[in-house]
DNA sequence: TAACTATTGTTGCATTTGCAACATTTTACA
DNA sequence: TGTAAAATGTTGCAAATGCAACAATAGTTA
């Protein structure tokens, strides 16, 4: 379930989904979903499923922009969508639930008084793309592959005393990610090693300063 | 003015920033002005002025993440500003308005009719703010500073069918907004132009293919 | 307008990185 | 459980890039 709907009952989603004029479209594996998509502003939650956000460089590579996967968002309020560059395409079965961005204000959907909460989790979940799309250009913007492995990793300790922790993803979607070669990074891991700033033991990672 | 308010009347903008519980300041030239800020989430408006967020390595090193400018906004709902790592420098004399994040939905704002207004425009900013990242993103993935700069102009290009544009920034902001060492950035146009790619003419630059 | 500051251009060099081409290990699933 | 697919590890090499150290302009302000 997606925060969209944080703290609305049943009902009152369903309510929701009504006035909206919410429409849910399931696709099969491997499919290019915005391909028949007819545009116009909107939102696309992803009930279930899993997609990857590809952009398609003029001389033909493609480039993982953004993987998503149950409850995060995209559309043209987060991405420009309106160029024939991006392709989003589905990584299994996925269920995804479309609103068009002019109705989040509609007269109707107004005289619900839970209207209010439905509008804080959208500007919520905005503002936590916004947070992890910026804390990716972060990363991005460090100009050695040890710097974003570095920062990568601190980001995922935080504030815990102990610096450890399992990587989320597989080390090849982490190279894509800081957008670096899969093999210099490994690479790089193994420098990082031998100079004594990490431990590691398979997807369990420890920083040692 | 920012578009936070873009379709409001100046009494209605009146009486939301009170409602909001909005406070302004005024910075000097060089202040970093979110050593004073007391947290909690809170979004700031840049009436006037300029700022640069400024990442701060934990070896020493700063790198610019973003220069904003009038109109436009942050705070804790575009990055996450609990860490110490970031500062926020004020270039110019900077005025900001500052909403905290709770008082979007407090109970008296709601009354008010104008309330959807000001609910969609802010949507519509952090929208606009998540394109403008997430397009950085995909220049940020570009394996090479080519890639990243022939992105870049095609951006500024979009569909002209003039295939020119003057830049809007100045090189040594770009070399910083693409991350890579500007004098290899300098060498890559140089390249550029060699190659037949590209034409310019001070701050004109023109695609040629 | 003089003087200072910021921007742009240039180049040699060391280092980092991407790329290619593998071997090995792990995971998924029929 | 066997097999294919995906992930991980390794290494040589060429190319791209950062860095440093300048010179030359353009822009700003006293």
């Amino acid at each position: 379930m997606t925060n969209l709907f944080a703290n609305l009952s049943d009902k009152e989603i369903k309510k929701l989904m009504q006035v909206l004029r919410a429409t849910t479209v399931t696709y099969r594996k491997d499919v290019n979903i915005l391909s028949n998509v007819n545009r116009g502003d909107f939102i696309a939650i992803i009930d279930s499923g899993n997609i990857q956000l590809i952009y398609n460089d003029y001389n033909g590579n493609k480039t993982i922009i953004e993987d998503l996967s149950t409850g995060e968002i995209f559309g043209s309020l987060t991405y420009s969508l309106n160029n024939d560059e991006l392709s989003c395409i589905t990584k299994e079965e996925t269920q995804i639930t479309y609103i068009e961005y002019n109705q989040i204000t509609n007269d109707e959907i107004i005289k619900n008084d839970f209207y209010i909460i439905f509008v804080k989790n959208l500007i919520k979940l905005l503002s936590d793309q916004l947070n992890r799309s910026n804390q990716r250009i972060e990363l991005l913007t460090q100009r050695t592959t040890r710097d974003k492995l570095l920062g990568y990793f601190r980001n995922q300790v935080g504030s815990k005393s102990n610096k450890s922790f399992t990587m989320p993803i597989t080390y090849t979607e982490l190279a894509s990610y800081l957008s670096v070669d899969r093999s210099s990074m490994t690479r790089e891991i193994a420098y990082l090693k031998e100079d004594g700033l990490i431990k590691t033991n398979g997807r369990r990672i420890t920083l040692l300063y």
